[in-house]
DNA sequence: ATCTATTATCTTTTT
DNA sequence: GATAATAGAT
């Protein structure tokens, strides 16, 4: 169908479409568009910070389409959701612009449903997984665990093999799940891994290799998943020599944006289906390299050119269309010091004199209040709150700013650290629904049955027992003989089993019965339930928006409601607010201002990834990335005092923090440097903080220790 | 066997 | 300052 529209329209149209591209985006636009699809060789971007990639991979994305590619044969492989919302709807506005400009008619009847594929790594891999279960030996009702659960299901089977009972303390269950994670996604030794990363651990690692073989053993009993097992089980299939071409051959064209951040396991993904390379598009920043604690590895980008059976092309993106030149050098002044980096340096034409300021301040409160100061300095001057962000290495971080915000009425959202999905009495209703979706899956049920009064572990374990050995589950559940001082509350915990197993029930009744049923659990055990009501209404809302319960299970874990606030749900779209993120998460934004919260030692880089220097090498490049995020203004912060919470021995205490290393004295030419001190701080550091003695007294104490 | 109180440990970033 | 394993009360 789409194919027509290439044959009628010059590709030299006077109205170009396209003119807007630079010379290096155009050539990735145009990179052998009019070659068949299996002759069509491997592109590498590089794509600096503000260089306009996605703009260039939406009008990619559209090109490909009007010279004749089937919009439903086209995998977009992104890093979050969100990037992948984003790059669907510009890629339809570029269409549309273009089937506009070349005669009206064909854009009327263009039939745009946007791109069936196009998803992050995980969220495809659960799809196709949906789809090839039958083929691979997989229960098609599975549920997908998030991290949660998975520590869970660790724990469980750490204590059912005894590691709890072990003399010296064994590693705690997230940490385990950690090491099992970066294992599979680096497809390194267990080994090698301890050594690298957790070394700590090591004395564990034959405890450690019985605990992961006993954890995968769980989850295939119980039908369900991890994170992990969506990448893994796509590897697996991808590499199978028939399945994977099947699977490959879905796609003519296979885009992968954000390279640096993906891992071994996703590279081989990308070979399993498509060893030749034929029509694999990769965007990346090397610079941008920001998620090696998750196993991503800067060798994809770097290994790329050569990995497949043609040679990749590559392409660079240098002119940077966001920040104003003085912003530019102060950030290539701090990646120019990196170790190792493909040489590249950001240019602008944005001329301005407003260098980036680089503000010494007393202590975090008055941190909070100056950075209030300048957002509402900012919007004084006509700037919307929606243009200015507050940036930070971790979601603690902005614990004294939200006090601040809140007390000024100033409204904001925070992307980033803990979860609307965290909070015990959202999980309690998703695991309702997930026990009903797979009753096999005992980390759900084992949190369900509890929240009936009366029984406990012991019971449960009896309960999910009796389901396992049963081949009906409801009916291992209404026969069950629950203690009988649970009496009404068990009984209405079966009748909502029941209702929930019915066939004719239609989503979203379920959550309805759900609520219906948890409620009156809620006001029992909390003294705080008229908040967690409004979250469970929250989480209805959110219900209703999928189509079943399965759709709904799935992609609430995979893609999480991400920001928090602290009223329940996010402004509404038209009002203005300010955004608060942590660094990982303002990936792919820009906003007009930026301020940098902690831009000290102990913070950027964090006291926990001083260890080797790679670890130091990506903070560098975290910092870079919340740098180059401001468009016109950006403000680092340098708190002198700085209050950390430091192990239970040491006590919590201020320390006197230096700016970041990453800011050497030769770079100070790049910013406009002040000291804010008001008369009011100057008083109330009269008075000794008790912290400080605490620190005197503990020393004293701990010389002895 | 369940529920409550107490003590010891660890505290980044996320699909 | 939250979490997890443990001890004690019902």
């Amino acid at each position: 169908m789409t194919a027509a529209f290439h044959a009628d329209v010059p590709a030299d149209a006077v109205d170009d479409p396209f003119a807007s591209l630079n010379p290096a985006q155009r050539a990735a636009v145009e990179h052998d568009i009019g070659v068949a699809p299996a002759d069509a060789r491997p592109l590498l971007v590089i794509a600096g910070a503000g260089s306009g990639k996605t703009n260039t991979l939406a009008h990619r994305v559209a090109r490909l389409i009007t010279g004749g590619a089937d919009p439903q044969r086209i995998l977009l492989l992104t890093f979050s959701r969100r990037a992948a919302k984003e790059m669907t709807e510009r890629a339809g506005t570029v269409l549309h612009r273009i089937m506009n400009v070349r005669g009206g008619q064909a854009a009327a009847t263009l039939p745009w449903a946007a791109l069936p594929w196009a998803g992050t790594f995980h969220s495809i891999g659960a799809r196709l997984l949906r789809d090839y279960a039958g083929r691979i030996g997989l229960d098609e009702s599975f549920t997908i665990h998030d991290r949660g659960d998975s520590e869970d299901l660790m724990g469980m089977v750490r204590h059912e093999i005894g590691l709890t009972q072990t003399q010296k303390r064994f590693p705690l269950k997230s940490t385990c799940l950690a090491i099992y994670s970066r294992v599979v996604n680096s497809r390194d030794t267990l080994a090698l891994v301890l050594q690298g990363t957790f070394p700590w651990c090591s004395e564990w690692e034959a405890e450690l290799k019985t605990l992961f073989g006993a954890y995968v053993d769980a989850k295939q009993e119980q039908n369900v998943l991890d994170y992990d097992d969506l990448l893994l089980f796509w590897a697996e299939m991808a590499a199978d020599a028939e399945l994977g071409a099947h699977i490959g051959g879905l796609f003519d064209h296979v885009l992968v944006d954000e390279y640096q951040d993906t891992n071994r396991l996703q590279a081989a993904i990308l070979m399993g289906m498509k060893p030749g390379g034929e029509g694999v598009m990769v965007v990346g920043d090397d610079a941008q390299s920001i998620y090696s604690f998750r196993g991503a590895t800067v060798r994809n980008i770097l290994d790329f050119p050569k990995q497949f059976a043609r040679e990749a092309r590559i392409v660079t993106l240098e002119r940077n269309y966001r920040s104003t030149q003085p912003i530019l050098d102060a950030s290539n002044a701090v990646i120019g010091a990196a170790l190792e980096r493909h040489a590249k340096t950001l240019w602008t034409d944005k001329v301005s004199t407003v260098l980036p300021q680089l503000v010494l301040i007393p202590d975090e409160a008055e941190q909070a209040r100056w950075v209030c100061k300048r957002i509402l300095e900012h919007r004084e001057t006509g700037m919307a709150l929606k243009a200015q962000a507050v940036l930070f290495r971790a979601a603690s971080h902005s614990a004294a700013l939200e006090l601040e915000l809140m007390r000024r009425n100033i409204p904001f959202v925070k992307f980033g650290g803990l979860k609307f999905l965290e909070a015990s009495h959202i999980k309690d209703v998703l695991a309702v629904l997930r026990f009903a979706q797979n009753p096999s899956g005992r980390v759900a049920g084992f949190r369900v049955v509890q929240l009936v009064p009366g029984i406990g572990a012991a019971t449960a374990t009896r309960l999910l027992d009796a389901v396992a050995e049963s081949a009906e589950p409801l009916r291992a559940v209404e026969q069950f003989a629950a203690p009988a001082k649970s009496g009404g509350d068990w009984e209405q915990f079966v009748a909502l089993f029941r209702a929930l197993r019915a066939p004719g029930l239609r989503w979203p009744a379920d959550i309805e019965l759900v609520k219906n049923w948890y409620l009156p659990h809620l006001e029992r055990m909390h003294d705080d339930a008229q908040v967690r009501v409004a979250d469970v209404e929250q989480l209805a809302r959110l219900a209703s928006g999928h189509g079943s319960r399965e759709t709904f299970l799935a992609e609430i874990t995979l893609d999480p409601p991400e920001a928090t606030s602290d009223r329940a749900g996010p402004p509404h779209l038209d009002e203005d607010y300010l955004t608060l993120s942590t660094i990982h998460s303002s990936k792919g934004q820009e906003w007009k201002s930026v301020h940098v919260l902690n831009v000290v030692d102990g913070c950027i880089p964090s006291d926990m990834s001083t260890g080797n220097s790679d670890d130091i090498e990506e903070e560098r490049r975290l910092l870079y990335v919340a740098m180059t995020r401001a468009k016109e203004h950006l403000h680092l912060v340098v708190p002198n005092r700085f209050f950390i919470k430091q192990q239970a021995q040491m006590g919590d205490r201020h320390v006197y923090a230096a700016r970041s290393r990453f800011i050497s004295p030769a770079m100070l030419k790049h910013f406009d440097e002040s000291v804010w001190m008001t008369a009011d701080t100057v008083q109330s550091r009269k008075p000794m903080p008790e912290s400080v003695r605490m620190l005197v007294r503990d020393r004293a104490r701990n010389a002895w220790k």
